[in-house]
DNA sequence: TGACTGCATTACTATATAGTGATATAGTTT
DNA sequence: AAACTATATCACTATATAGTAATGCAGTCA
């Protein structure tokens, strides 16, 4: 008997579920879109016009986000004012943040060190 | 006065950068792959055979995650000993599982509630 | 040296999707 | 009703990349 851990399986459908779920943040716009939301409730021509991005592009990007639960949706008029629905999405790109900015400083000191302090 | 928060501008850079850190994990391969590593040290092959996928095709999946920084590599004889680098990364998959999870359990409430208990 | 092995790389195909202009749809105003 | 507005959707193009077979290459062994 070896001291080999055997390891919980994913299914390949756990996978991709899993995967689906960073593939959403993994589009530099929707990110924009999700930061520029916030806290607030804001309609599509609002999210248009503070990302300056194209209407049917955003549209399709809140549909996306829609069906995969990050934001939620309430119409009001000729309007569709949009929320965010999981404020985890916020966790995770902190802790990606953080890690980027950890991975910098590393590479800062690096080069300083590197090039003769 | 309005009472709209001035919210902290991202430049399209630093989005495409945690994008594209999101985009490391937005595909199934490279969690099987990250999740086979575990706490463990293992060569190409013993990844080929633990994960069934073609010997390219790891590899390729293996430099990319190199670059990013998320695993570290090792070369001894023949072999190469790849290992985990950045083991946030565990914590973003446990986060993202948790909240699908959660999201399962909810779907199955609302359905149950739907067909009459 | 030559045969072999493990990994990386290249060239290619197939697929997915971001962005965009045009159009459809539904609610509003006149 | 007709005109207008906000959003969603469609059709399309361009681009990125996952997977794969073939090849390159460096280290090992006979």
């Amino acid at each position: 008997m070896t001291a080999k851990k055997k390891k919980h399986e994913f299914t390949d459908e756990a996978l991709e579920l899993i995967a689906s779920r960073f593939r959403v943040l993994a589009e530099p716009m929707r990110l924009k879109i999700l930061h520029t939301l916030g806290d607030d409730e804001m309609s599509v021509t609002e999210l248009v016009e503070a990302t300056g991005a194209g209407q049917a592009n955003v549209s399709k990007h809140l549909a996306m986000m829609l069906d995969a639960g990050i934001v939620a949706r309430r119409k009001e008029g000729l309007s569709t004012y949009y929320r965010i629905a999981d404020e985890t999405i916020f966790d995770l790109c902190e802790m990606v943040c953080a890690r980027l900015g950890e991975r910098l400083a590393t590479h800062h000191q690096a080069i300083k060190r590197f090039s003769g302090r």
